[in-house]
DNA sequence: AGAAGGACCAGTGGTCCGTA
DNA sequence: AGAAGGACCAGTGGTCCGTA
């Protein structure tokens, strides 16, 4: 039970065979490419001094168990499903056995996600958009795992995707092509996809045809969301919270400033012209810098 | 607007008239005594080196002000009332002006609290258990207040008493007689008071009755809110989350863990006596160790 | 250059334990 | 002894920036 933030780093090789299967039924061209020594080198790094040794912070016995190191009760993940359980043999803190350990190919980067059509599959070392889209299914369907593990212990139950979700799908189930700070970054997207589906693939569509990038694309679906929220007195954790697919995931930031700077412009405007206007909403945006 | 950590602990002379009116009007005996150093010997204590030193965080910008170093534009206190205003000149995160430091009484520790009936108000330097109910109600004020602020800047809205409440209390309010253990040690207490006023009451009487302490009422509110809870599964966060002035106070641990314990000990016991009993719950109470 | 994600950081929830 | 609360600590939300 030796619990090393590091470990939070290693990739096992078994748990990725399941992975790879539901990642192409989403489009994914993902490979796992084998690195020779066991970690890497980010062990490597560690530059600062700030970091508590791990010693002392253990001298302090910790009483509760966390989800991670749970009694493995509750029942397997059924997103990967067709019988690939991944398990989960007294190993899954952290811990890879010797036999894993050695064989285990080191999980590259994921490819980068590019615009793609709905239903368009990536090729070429690339990840499409519904590939994208999926990741954050499966994090709602983890978030329901760890939700109803934790009423089970009597923990209290997150309603949010937290940092114990993402180390619930990297750690226990193996889910290594998922990480914050991706999932962070893309959620306005999602947002986007979930709450006006036609208008997403029409971005898509348009984005993919100017052969825009990924980012831009991005930037692009800040726009119609603030435009939404502005049926909601530009109250986007409303419009998150109405939705429950949207609900689990926190309000990105920019996202609130872009609605709120938008909610102050809009009642400056004259009586006379109330409704949100193409130019004015792009007014806003482009007076918020770095979007 | 020097922002040091330490000055959380100093504590304004001006801001203590009317909280003192307040504290009168829920009998609290309370009480300000001057000590003439300006910071006291908290100062001195400061025993680990693992604190980081201000100035080299002071060196990462941070872009985003605080709502307590806000711009003073949101009304001000009504809890307070009564004319004498809390203000606010300039002064108030953290660095007092001249004369108010000078003339500054630091405050005591509040007085201990005793097992007091319904109404009665608590003399020879004790608090009584109504001004104890009140504090929470201020606490839940401060959020509103708190909240609305936020909305206006459209910040991230708390919708539980958190840090930032308990920070606003205090130095933007002068509450320094709130603070967040006190709190967080007696919720259940209050609790037990917002959804059974009657047990509730009924509980002070005897105990006070039987001349017992504080320490031992606190402890016997547990096993009336178990019994609640129990009209709900068990589910202690449900039960909170229900009732308005409730929901922004955190689940106490050993609360959720007693009603936990209690649900698995009743759903082991035979059908045929499927009730929670006086004994049944006793003896969960007394296999959680330290309440 | 554009993008993925390890790793950091300020401030959180939680409560211990030195204090009065 | 019983109790109040400063101060600490592990783990959080958030995202930067060294990396590929």
């Amino acid at each position: 039970d030796h619990h090393n933030a590091l470990d939070a780093l290693s990739q096992e090789g078994l748990s990725e065979e399941p992975v790879q299967l539901e990642r192409e039924a989403a489009g994914s061209g993902g490979e796992v490419v084998g690195r020779r020594d066991g970690k890497g080198k980010n062990q490597q790094r560690q530059t600062s001094g700030k970091k508590k040794d791990a010693s002392s912070t253990k001298s302090k016995k910790k009483k509760k168990k966390g989800i991670e190191e749970g009694d493995d009760n509750e029942e397997e993940v059924e997103v990967w499903g067709r019988g690939a359980s991944i398990e989960s043999d007294e190993d899954d803190d952290g811990e890879e056995s010797q036999s894993e350990q050695s064989s285990a190919a080191e999980r590259q980067r994921e490819h980068p996600f590019i615009v793609t059509e709905p239903g368009e599959v990536a090729r070429a070392k690339k990840n499409g958009l519904d590939y994208l889209f999926n990741l954050y299914e499966q994090c709602h369907e983890f978030l329901l795992q760890v939700q109803s593990v934790a009423k089970e212990r009597g923990d209290k139950c997150p309603t949010k995707v937290t940092n114990l979700v993402f180390r619930y799908a990297k750690k226990k189930v193996g889910a290594s092509y998922i990480n914050k700070p991706k999932m962070r970054h893309y959620v306005h997207c999602y947002a986007l996809h979930v709450l006006a589906e036609d208008a997403s693939n029409s971005l898509r569509r348009a984005f993919k045809e100017r052969g825009e990038n990924v980012g831009a694309w991005r930037l692009a679906c800040y726009q119609p969301l603030v435009a939404i929220s502005a049926t909601q007195s530009f109250d986007i954790d409303a419009v998150f919270n109405a939705h429950p697919r949207l609900s689990i995931w926190y309000v990105p930031t920019r996202l609130r400033q872009l609605c709120h700077l938008a909610r102050s412009s809009t009642s400056q405007l004259p009586p006379t012209a109330p409704r949100i206007t193409g130019s004015s909403n792009q007014r806003v945006s482009s007076t918020v810098h770095g979007v």
